[in-house]
DNA sequence: CATGAATGAGGTTTCATTCAT
DNA sequence: AATGAATGAAACCTCATTCAT
């Protein structure tokens, strides 16, 4: 149990706050430093540029999320329900993390360096639990067989980004729950194994 | 018939150009100026600021693509088909203007300052457009009448919008409209009137 | 009697508005321009620099500020009158014009450009007509005849440009002739002939 | 001994010299820079801007300036001598320090901003010495009673500052020391206290 | 004479990063 | 490991002036 956190750990710390209030590029290296109480210089002993210490923020929130999760999923009664709590706790992770939320959805997500970065896989458990989930739903029942788990997630994580997005673009000003019901039910219509029957107009496609 | 454009829409063109390669702080007002062979100070008879310019790109685009929607839907023989032609256009778009649609994407829909700008209200039109198709639906059939268009919509914009900003985050290598049939049918799935029948485990929501 | 001035005047009469309220770098041509009513080409064509429309503004001024100064130093009785009436007319011509006293005395007063230029000529009048009275009073009486009169000319002028400086530094916030009695006796007595006399300590001269 | 000094002074002294032979906005930093051999950020590390740097620099010459002329008075035997020498040790400063003439005499002291900011008043010290070498003069003999010390002030500052602009304005060319003397007579004349006797006229006031 | 669209040079300032101590 | 003084590149925007009409 170490009293005091470690330098490294009191740097993050301090990134965590201020990128979570400023974008990327208002956010000051020497802001950060004061913060954690080290010098500017010391930054760099353990993260080699500004970058590299942005994208390291969830290497470490990443790990907090996915282990909230899964006991939030722990007694769910079958996959329909595992989704709905999942999509509350996403929802739910984000309106009380809205530092990190920003900073995730409006900067990192849409990043081509993060993309490509170690940090970025980080999020790989959490992309594998859900197709893992997805799967496992297409074979005990609850969710639809005829798509692959990979489309099924997009429809899944996309609707719960857009949502967390325009939230934060919004202002945070409403609660993020808010709709919570009802987009389960949207998102779950989509992938539930009740759909999928026959839809009228599928067969000519356009061009 | 306009063989040489007027001078603003030389500015924006280039501005697409060159904001597609870079992103704003990478892009540079001369490099802009120099391909829209115009002089530096001359971009700032038509736009305010460097930000302002920027945001200017979708005032054009949107129209465009507005109508080249509206065209693509025109015979639709019914709801589910309608959407259907939406998605592939959709994506169809953005595959052949992925210069735009890197700002557009990456860029102005994660900026707060976009988000409240004059230019963000230029997709009003097609926010309605997607309301009253959805709406449409309910009332011909089509769409699950369960859920308000406006959550639909959600899923409907969120899938899209994961899937197009995705491909650009791995470098556009793949065909954009490879998965469509799925993805429409994923979509669909969701916000279909098949959906949003019983699905077990519904009642005992999370907390 | 021409009812609309000359479009030259026009112009000269927008710079004194202008250059008035802002300083030379302050000033921009097209709001002289938008206030003479004229396109900002147009004033090239009378003037051929910004700032040699600036250096016009005394040529005007200046003439009618002789003017008035003749008309009132008309009927003094004597040269210390006369004095006192310059002086007085001096700091109350400044007071109702302090657009034209901060151009004159923050900007044309200490640029090396003007000194050279043909418009700091229209003071020459104004100097000489000093230089005369200080010798017709040196002659008649009133002045003190052992220092040549450009000497005592530095005394009164450096005095009033120095009191008009300081009261437009201040911002105007109190009445130019206010201390104008005062003034008069301090000034008058460094030039006047009861002045002069012999003043301890004179012969040995530091250094 | 500081054989080197440190590095504000070294960016001082440079200032002071470009400032000294281009305008303040000709005046380049990176010029000042290199001149004072440091890179153009260390400047700012010093100065919160270009107009901070330049204002500082009176900071430093007035202190100079008022020690020097502290020693210079000295052994003056009485206030009209106290004066003379007064007289004789600014224009001296001023002849061997025409860099910094320009600055302050053609810039500063007409500058609004300068007016009011901190730096001008270093020169509040000098300002208070020469009211009281005025004010004991009064009590001692040799200045004049009948005026507030302040008017005083006003006529002798006054007139040094226009011979100080004049020369600088004309170059340069000649002895700024050359009238020295007879300068000296013109003012004592209006400040000493053989002065202020009847002067006929000052009965009737114009207006 | 008049226009006004187009020009394009020019410079302050920031701040992530380095490296001698 | 830690420091923090020093670095220096990089670019937006203004606005007086021009000149084709």
């Amino acid at each position: 149990m170490p009293r005091k956190k470690t330098k490294k750990q009191q740097i993050i710390q301090a990134a965590i706050e201020v990128f979570g209030k400023k974008n990327f590029r208002e956010a000051g290296i020497s802001e950060i430093a004061r913060l954690a109480g080290v010098a500017d210089g010391t930054i760099y002993e353990y993260f080699k540029s500004k970058q590299h210490l942005f994208f390291s923020i969830p290497l470490e929130r990443t790990k907090v999320f996915c282990q909230q999760l899964n006991r939030h999923l722990e007694d769910s009664k079958d996959t329909p329900d595992k989704i709905r709590r999942l999509i509350w706790y996403y929802l739910y992770f984000f309106k009380i993390n809205p530092d990190y939320a920003r900073s995730l959805m409006l900067e990192m997500r849409v990043n081509k360096d993060f993309a490509k970065s170690r940090s970025s896989k980080s999020f790989s458990p959490f992309m594998k639990a859900l197709i893992e989930i997805l799967e496992q739903g297409q074979k005990e029942g609850g969710v639809r067989r005829d798509l692959p788990a990979r489309l099924l997630r997009q429809v899944l994580l996309g609707s719960l980004e857009y949502v967390v997005t325009r939230w934060l673009l919004k202002g945070e000003k409403y609660d993020l729950l808010r709709d919570y019901e009802e987009m389960s039910e949207a998102i779950l219509g989509g992938i539930g194994d009740h759909a999928g029957g026959r839809v009228p107009g599928q067969e000519d496609l356009p061009r």
